[in-house]
DNA sequence: TATATAATGTTATAATATAACGTTACAGAT
DNA sequence: ATCTGTAACGTTATATTATAACATTATATA
């Protein structure tokens, strides 16, 4: 799927959005949370927290299990990233959200996960929210499968 | 949703269910994992696993972590249960999955969680899937909100 | 009965996440 | 410019969730 894109230009663009969204929101993306922010870009995968947590070790960053859940939080909080709940794992996000609502493709293959907005999907749980008298608020659908590169092979 | 329904039929069911599926499929489900299944349908609020080893030290189980998950991975295989990822915490199944699909709402007042079946859902996942060339095979769908019962009040 | 496999027992530890409290940085009020 | 409140970060400790690895026991069936 991304094999052939520039992820230079791509995490640039994430860089750029989240000091918008930020400045916008009043809030504050400082070194440890811009830094936290570009490693769950380093790549199309999820990145685990102790694993960040090991990349800002060999930095001149402070190296302790808080700092990392803090600037993830912080960055959930402003839709910057994703929690893949059914890895523990985190990964950017660059897609503006409507409302709190995502939904990825996890490729078991190669690891990598692909956000994906589709109103019909949105369409179709309001719907069945409704017929249950159900507010959705936070709604996370996770596919896991074969993506089309690792499909093709 | 479910404050008038017989809650002892309705763990009576599941076990019964449960027979019938292990031994259509020659799987053993013995006292222990009985069990666990049993403390998965106290309610229908997802139960985590300590919590589960906590239930089961109180009675005359071998009360090991080991113990607890292994039942778990058994129920979970078996489709008795599932894993509420959002919680970590585990609710037993008393639906027919014709595919590795599963969908909750789950409440955040009271912590209910209802399994539903809804083929537009699965529609629009299977079309959206399509469209990027994604072969899904487990797809989970966690709803947060507040429920009917709980919006009423 | 022999034997292979499934299930369970047991010890230890890995992996994930948060509590609690102290210190520093910084924006806005005076 | 200083005061002051809040946000951010540092630090120690510990809670929570899950698995590895190997020993023992139970069970089915050849």
């Amino acid at each position: 799927m991304w094999e052939r894109h520039s992820h230079r230009k791509c995490i640039k663009e994430a860089l750029g959005r989240a000091e918008q969204i930020c400045s916008k929101r009043k809030r504050k993306l400082t070194p440890i949370r811009k830094k936290v922010l570009e490693l769950t870009w380093n790549s199309h995968k999820p990145i685990k927290a102790y694993d960040i947590l090991a990349q800002l070790s060999s930095e001149d960053f402070i190296e302790k299990p808080p700092t990392v859940y803090r600037a993830l939080e912080f960055l959930l909080e402003n839709n910057l990233i994703h929690r893949i709940e059914s890895q523990n794992a985190y990964i950017g996000c660059n897609l503006d959200h409507h409302g709190l609502d995502s939904k990825f493709f996890i490729c078991d293959e190669c690891n990598e996960v692909e956000e994906l907005i589709e109103p019909k999907i949105n369409k179709a749980l309001t719907e069945a929210s409704e017929k249950q008298g159900f507010i959705p608020n936070i709604v996370n659908v996770e596919i896991h499968g074969t993506c089309a590169q690792c499909a093709q092979q």
